[in-house]
RNA sequence: GCCGCCGUAGCUCAGGGGUAGAGCACUCCAUUGGUAAUGGAGAGGCCGACAGUUCGAAUCUGUCCGGCGGCACCA
């Protein structure tokens, strides 16, 4: 006899050899319809496995949210059997869940079509109407090679290989098909339900590794109910009505072309968001004790080498010989022999060199540096992406130099500022990483000991909490990531707060301490919005192009009913000008239907409406962006109401 | 950079071996209309670039360039 514990405290005694179906049967017929894993001891595991005595158990229902991981997981490898019954000579490789779906990587010499997605899905469909029960075998190592080997799935063998000894070498089958998988899986292929899509194709190296061969990845989503799987979808429209570039061009904000590729070409109404952004940040900084700079666009590949940027870097940066280039055809354009600048691909060299000059004492500590720094990096062309990933970009970069007892307190002025500063954009969900050393770094393992140690412990002073992340800090040291959550759910990181003691060493920084003696400051690189040309992007997408009234290009419309309003309208322009706002007018032959929605779509947030009663009472009517209706007020509390509105949020009272 | 898909007017897209179409936008004319599209006319394209096949290529093939979706990268 064994007990089985239920996490209500309640015990049931069973025959040795009992499985989670039988418990779960013997409670109720209809809860073990609905069952389709169990946690046991707290950890997912198959309905079919052997329970032990003393084992508490909590049944998985199929519309528990831990049963999505298990939908989607066993439709991948539903997927997986479809391709390979479609197609015999494809071999599977890897299937794992992912947020909101799943994928599959294929190894197979014809690359998948999206109308074979369609095929595919039709088959899956077939294989979960089946129904085949998953069912789990324990192979030995020698077995499943041998199998998988005469199959020539050559991939398989290599993911054999990398099960850890000791672990158990888990096949299932579903039918007559069979995989190798950690587990745990549902009853059946039925359980897997009709709520699922497959939507790309794409190509992605084995393993991650840009080394070894492409295989076709089929990404998928599956839901545990068709409301749910709509859901979802109408989710990805409407992320890609919010496409920053769609919306950039559709609001004349800026534009990109090849001539330039990943550089921005700012138009009028784009350039005013950036400079809104740029003047906001600047006064912040200047209130939290920054002192702004400019440094060199081009600088001698040789700080670059002094400073490690060459070595790690070398292949993302702009090179320019320092030479007139020959305009004879027949000579060389460029002799070779020149000097080799680079374009700077970030700001902290140039910033060490402006600390650098003159004698630095431990009273002009904690000394911070910011620039609005405009770096060059020759990302893959690849890795190219609207405002998102740029070639130019323009960073609220700040170093500060400091001792090591103020890192504490400098990490928390910072996580301060931050703070603020993303409350002021609207974002008040934001999660914080820790990133440790990565495999190519520079500095002793005693020093990133160090240096992790103390920004950890600088966090955690500050009551925040975090996430760790291996291996995933900048060369000179680890790394503070700010990720932070827009309106419709997803995530970007923009700030960044990194820890370098290797960088004052190269660069020879030092100050005189209080003993007289010459120390090494520690550096800190941080910045809080990122690249302006990014969060400008996703400041876009987060609003979806409805800027709040202080970002908007365009704060107001003034637009006429008739023509006998014009100069009643044109004053109401001048007043909103005197007010400081950006106004436009509108006093073209036109109804106001045409007028009104042509302003709506171009997402003015507001349009004054004046017609012949208005001119005669002094009077606006406003219509506001996305209200139904529209209310008249007096010119006066009409322009106060929007002036107060477009006060940037940090010089509000 | 790698894999796949795509490239026709400013934008969104249709078409397709015999030299090009729609809607919106644009220009002009009429309309002075009360809150998300007034009517009419006109103009606008080396069908991404180059090469090949062909009597003939925007259409088929190849190469390149660019865009998109992923992957890799992201100081």
């Amino acid at each position: 006899m064994i007990t089985v514990k239920f996490p209500d405290g309640a015990t049931r005694d069973y025959a040795v050899g009992t499985t989670g179906t039988t418990v779960v049967e013997s409670i109720s017929k209809s809860l073990a319809k609905k069952t389709v894993a169990m946690r046991r001891n707290g950890e997912l595991s198959d309905l079919s496995e052997l329970m032990e005595n003393g084992d508490v158990i909590e049944f998985v229902l199929r519309d528990d949210e831990a049963a999505l991981e298990l939908i989607r997981h066993d439709a991948a490898h539903v997927l997986a059997e479809a391709v390979q019954e479609l197609w015999p000579d494809t071999q599977v490789t890897i299937g794992p869940v992912i947020e909101n779906g799943f994928y599959y990587d294929f190894s197979r010499d014809e690359p998948f079509s999206m109308d074979d997605l369609k095929t595919i899905e039709k088959r899956m469909g077939q294989i979960i109407q089946r129904g085949a029960s998953f069912t789990k075998e324990v192979w030995s190592r020698e077995e499943a090679k041998r199998v998988f080997k005469a199959k020539g799935e050559d991939f398989k063998i290599e993911l054999i290989d990398a099960v850890k000894e000791g672990e158990d070498l888990n096949i299932y089958k579903q039918g007559q098909w069979f995989d190798v998988c950690r587990g745990p899986h549902m009853r059946t292929t039925r359980d897997v339900g009709q709520a699922f899509k497959l939507t790309k194709v794409a190509g992605a190296y084995w393993r991650g590794d840009s080394n070894n061969p492409v295989l076709s990845r089929i990404y998928g989503t599956a839901w545990a109910t068709k409301e749910q799987l709509a859901e979802h979808l109408h989710m990805i429209e409407e992320a890609e009505k919010r496409d920053h570039r769609k919306l950039g061009r559709e609001m004349d904000l800026f534009h990109l072309q090849e001539e330039a590729q990943g550089s921005v070409f700012w138009h009028p109404k784009g350039y005013v968001i950036f400079r809104a952004v740029e003047s906001y940040i600047r006064r912040k900084l200047d209130n939290a004790g920054y002192q702004e700079i400019k440094t060199p666009q081009l600088l001698d590949i040789k700080l670059w080498e002094k400073s490690g940027h060459w070595e790690k870097f070398r292949d993302g940066m702009f090179v320019v010989p320092d030479e007139v280039p020959a305009e004879d055809d027949n000579a060389p354009v460029l002799s070779g022999n020149a000097k080799l600048m680079a374009l700077k691909p970030m700001n902290c060299p140039a910033h060490v060199q402006v600390f650098n000059q003159g004698i630095k004492s431990y009273r002009d500590l904690p000394l911070r540096l910011a620039e609005f720094g405009c770096c060059h990096r020759n990302e893959a062309h690849g890795a190219l992406h609207g405002l998102m990933r740029v070639r130019q970009l323009t960073m609220d970069d700040a170093h500060i130099f400091c001792r090591e007892d103020q890192v504490q307190d400098e990490t928390k002025k910072f996580c301060d500022l931050l703070d603020s500063i993303y409350h002021d954009f609207g974002f008040e969900d934001v999660n914080i990483l820790l990133s440790t050393r990565p495999e190519v770094r520079a500095g002793t393992d005693e020093i990133w000991d160090k240096a992790e140690g103390d920004l950890g412990d600088a966090l955690e002073a500050t009551g925040r909490s975090f996430t760790i992340e291996e291996g995933e800090g900048a060369f000179y040291g680890p790394k503070l990531e700010f990720h932070l959550k827009d309106a419709i759910g997803r995530s970007w990181q923009c700030g960044t707060l990194q820890l370098d003691f290797v960088l004052p060493e190269r660069l020879d920084a030092s100050y005189i301490g209080e003993d007289s003696a010459r120390h090494r400051p520690v550096m800190l690189h941080r910045a809080i919005l990122g690249s302006l040309e990014r969060f400008i992007g996703i400041l876009i997408e987060n609003h979806a192009g409805r800027m709040p009234m202080w970002l908007a290009p365009v704060q107001c419309v003034v637009a006429t009913i008739v023509s006998d309003a014009d100069e009643a309208a044109l004053k109401v322009v001048e007043q909103l000008k005197a007010a400081g706002l950006r106004v436009e007018s509108d006093f073209r032959n036109e109804k106001i239907n045409y007028k009104v929605r042509e302003h709506s779509v171009a997402k003015v947030p507001a349009i004054f409406v004046i017609g012949k009663r208005e001119a005669e009472e002094g009077s606006v009517s406003v219509r506001r962006l996305g209200a139904q209706g529209q209310t008249v007020m007096s010119v006066e509390e009409a322009i106060a109401a929007l002036a107060s509105e477009a006060v940037p949020p940090d010089l509000r009272d």
